[in-house]
DNA sequence: TCCGCATTGTGTAACGATACACAGATACCC
DNA sequence: GGGTATCTGTGTATCGTTACACAATGCGGA
């Protein structure tokens, strides 16, 4: 069983040319009933398992596949909600087209690039990332098309967002009304992804567009409200997780924070959890908003931006498999719930 | 940008012969430093984005990526904790041997086959999976290295499982001891996935075998203790998920269950909320047994079958990779908590 | 009878890259 | 100075398949 059959070794025993067991497998219909039968028979008698793909693919000029460069181990990408409605949607279009799905962890090394470029696809999606991704300079280079999620902008790509500066904005609006010591639980700022507080931080820092945009667009509120954003307290956790973000949604907490805009609804929870164990009222000592709208949102009542992850998956995965996609920008809206006043 | 750069026209450019072009990207010690630095101005120069991976793929002869076939609709693979881990076993192999992950979802429609038959991979690991999937008998045709994990045993495929048979017996004596009215609480038996209650089914209509063994490791049980396994409740989910399997949990403890061995953890909790619901103590008024030993496993203090699903994930990786793969099945230890007497 | 058309099969030439063996040049040793 | 080892570069022959254009055949209709 070392040896590999080739369709040549099938034509040359069933006595027809390699072509003919190529329309075999390809358009069985441009074949003589009678001799696809005795082909497909040889076939079977000498194990032949069909076309190899990667020949196939080669001379096809495509590859049936797309790739989707993930920020981070793949851990990650299985815990985090977000994520996986956004794979979920990404991979319910494959399964419509009949592409497969390739699934490449980056982690910030050095052959981050090389296995990102060496795989066999067709396009790419890329998950959310920092300015600076090398990797987002390969595959805009590689004359295949590329959807980028939550940004940046890259020329060569489309990317697929929802105006997070615009629903911060409006968020923070909602969230800060009536507040005396409003704060932000953000994502993390870049790749470090160290845990820390800080004091209106300079959103030029933020290297993840998303988590910019949504300081951003905190900021637009403050400007609009007449508050000082140069000692807004903005933690900033590790990780988009709801047990790990306790610690930060504590040190928020003890700054005197009564209303807290969290950048999802992972992290509002945290900041729930938190209140809940003080012993606070919500939203009368402390409002609490997020992002996503997942479906433990409505459970605990949190106020916050509702948008389809999944849909936009799916908008990302047709990109990638070469559709013009959506025209617009992914809807957002404001979902005002008891978690705010 | 509609025509791809050719090796051969970087070659020309740069007046060397392809082969050298070659080199220079696979072995660019074995070219002149001069030389090496003229081909890739020019292939920047050009915007050869570098080796195309499919035509390397054909040469070479192999893909540098494994493909995970999964039973299931991605999104249920993400849902779940134990595939959840186990992938991200599979994953960490790529990472570390730097190839590709291809997921491979498949539904039992037709078309399953050939998807997973054109998928441009080395090898394949195949999560739990029925015995009759059509699947199997494809991947073990292809003269690629296949893992199965959980089973069936196919020509040509290692399986890598614990022996689900044994830890049932075991897990059942544990938890049956002192009960009066034991119980089963079980994955489903078979693709339609329909919940039900059955009493002491036949195993030989369980088309899952980490089920069916687990099954008939604890009629072993049985058999040894002396009960009639005819009269065993055995409820059946419709999916692997603690919420989802509420309502087959209730339906047990209607029968009077007061031992119930569930085939996950997942089970178990939900027999556990169950049993919260009616005020029932555990384990005095009913003991509670089931597998995996996630996380939150000993944050409940559940009696479980402890398994490295991670470590499976690794293995499975491995042998799709051409290497040995350990030659022992993996370890399974009763870890005794306080839901059982 | 002859033309036209549909049906079925066949050569040829890539798709883009790399394994392998070898050639020319240079350096180095005794 | 001859012999040998090292360093660089080059032809050739695939890897296994499919696009394309064309040839052979048979059949119906005028």
């Amino acid at each position: 069983m070392s040896t590999r059959v080739t369709m040549a070794q099938v034509a040359r025993r069933s006595g027809v040319s390699p072509m003919t067991v190529s329309y075999c497998y390809n358009q069985p219909d441009r074949v003589a009933p009678e001799t696809l039968r005795r082909v497909l028979e040889v076939a079977a008698e000498l194990g032949y398992p069909g076309p190899d793909p990667t020949a196939r693919s080669l001379r096809r000029r495509h590859n049936g596949a797309i790739g989707v460069v993930l920020g981070e181990h793949l851990a990650y990408a299985f815990e985090d909600p977000q994520a996986r409605r956004f794979l979920t949607g990404v991979a319910e279009v494959c399964r419509e087209r009949g592409v497969g799905l390739n699934l490449i962890p980056t982690t910030g090394e050095d052959d981050d690039v090389d296995r990102v470029r060496s795989a066999s696809v067709d396009g790419y999606v890329v998950w959310t990332t920092v300015d600076s991704d090398p990797v987002l300079g390969v595959v805009s280079g590689l004359d295949k098309p590329v959807a980028v999620h939550g940004g940046p902008a890259v020329p060569g790509a489309r990317v697929v967002s929802i105006d997070n500066r615009a629903s911060a904005r409006e968020l923070a609006a909602r969230t800060f009304t009536g507040a005396r010591h409003p704060a932000v639980l953000s994502f993390p700022f870049d790749r470090d992804r160290l845990a820390r507080l800080e004091s209106g931080p300079d959103p030029d820092r933020v290297e993840f567009p998303v988590t910019r945009d949504r300081l951003l667009g905190v900021y637009d509120h403050c400007r609009d409200a007449g508050l000082d954003t140069g000692r807004l307290p903005v933690a900033v956790v590790a990780r988009n997780d709801r047990a790990d973000a306790a610690g930060m949604a504590e040190a928020l907490l003890d700054t005197g924070a009564d209303a807290v805009v969290a950048m999802s609804d992972q992290l509002a929870f945290a900041v729930l959890d938190a209140a809940r164990r003080r012993g606070l009222r919500v939203p009368a000592d402390l409002a609490v908003a997020g992002w996503d709208d997942g479906p433990d949102a409505s459970r605990e009542g949190l106020t916050t931006i509702a948008q389809s992850l999944h849909d936009q998956g799916r908008s990302c995965a047709l990109i990638a498999l070469g559709d013009r996609g959506p025209s617009r920008d992914p809807e957002w809206t404001a979902t005002v719930r008891a978690s705010t006043r």
